[in-house]
DNA sequence: TATAATTAAATTGTACACAATTTAAAATGA
DNA sequence: TCATTTTAAATTGTGTACAATTTAATTATA
């Protein structure tokens, strides 16, 4: 991304304009697009962390917040008081596991699954405003998760 | 991204998968990579929306919060603090324009200067972890500014 | 088996993000 | 010119993110 160009005492000070930046864009372009989403969870009275915490609820049912925090790359920090606001919402409880008093499940509500055929309509809706051709979409698709994939730690 | 694949009640829940997302890859790696940052990061004394800030200070030396916003897609709301922070910090000063008052400009300091020599080594170090090959950052980085770009609001 | 080590969530503290409102200054216009 | 509108930051309030710590439960081990 950035091709060392040597000048002033040989640091490479190119390398730190904004627009030679990768991690900028992915910055600035995830807030954006969750930014198009709001008007649409709005109506659900989701944020778009809880949207996606939803998403696995939609698919699996009940998870625990160990598991959750794999699949959101989120940890119990920031899980927890985003559960517990989908509880307040009453789209899921929480209750600790009897086999293991450490865990908490997460399950979803029949408020929780009712609310999945509301946002049934919301990835038709996004779709719109992404102004990528289909195989750029597949393209970015997989190079982010290439990118999530080379973590090591 | 989401192929309609029509089914209960004619409605399209596939769609509402994490996995056929394309906005959850990018919020998340977004996140992944920023905190390959924080070691680096931490040795400057810099939260990463504190150094993207800075890479505008080093390459233009002032500049008002309307303008630093537009560069930073972010808003007064999230630039005064951080702002503020590096003013504490001293490596910028804040000042009200003479010829507008409505209007407040951050300057770089000489401590802010020198900063920039510490920091330039930090792009090559995060160029390591990121494991993609040139040419696939480069279509990276096209197709998020082609998605920051696509912004119609 | 009693102690140590590990594990899962929750808690704490700091720093964003961002919508909405407020404040103050500048521009507009009847 | 003086009230109206617009604009730029700051402020307020809510909700994440995340490092670090704490708490409680489970597992491993001497």
């Amino acid at each position: 991304m950035c091709s060392s160009n040597m000048k002033e005492n040989n640091i490479d000070y190119d390398c730190l304009k904004l627009e030679n930046q990768l991690c900028f864009p992915l910055y600035a372009a995830s807030r954006e697009i969750i930014k198009r989403y709001r008007p649409l969870l709005d109506e659900l009275e989701l944020t778009y962390t809880q949207y996606i915490a939803m998403m696995v609820f939609w698919q699996q049912g009940s998870i625990n917040v160990k598991e959750l925090g794999k699949k959101l790359y989120l940890d119990s920090g920031t899980l927890t008081p985003v559960l517990k606001h989908l509880e307040t919402k009453n789209y899921i409880t929480r209750a600790r596991s009897p086999e293991d008093e450490r865990v908490v499940i997460a399950k979803i509500t029949p408020e929780g699954e009712a609310l999945k055929e509301k946002a049934a309509a919301i990835p038709q809706k996004m779709a719109c405003c992404f102004k990528l051709e289909p195989d750029e979409a597949i393209t970015l698709y997989s190079l982010l998760y290439k990118l999530l994939g080379s973590e090591s730690g």
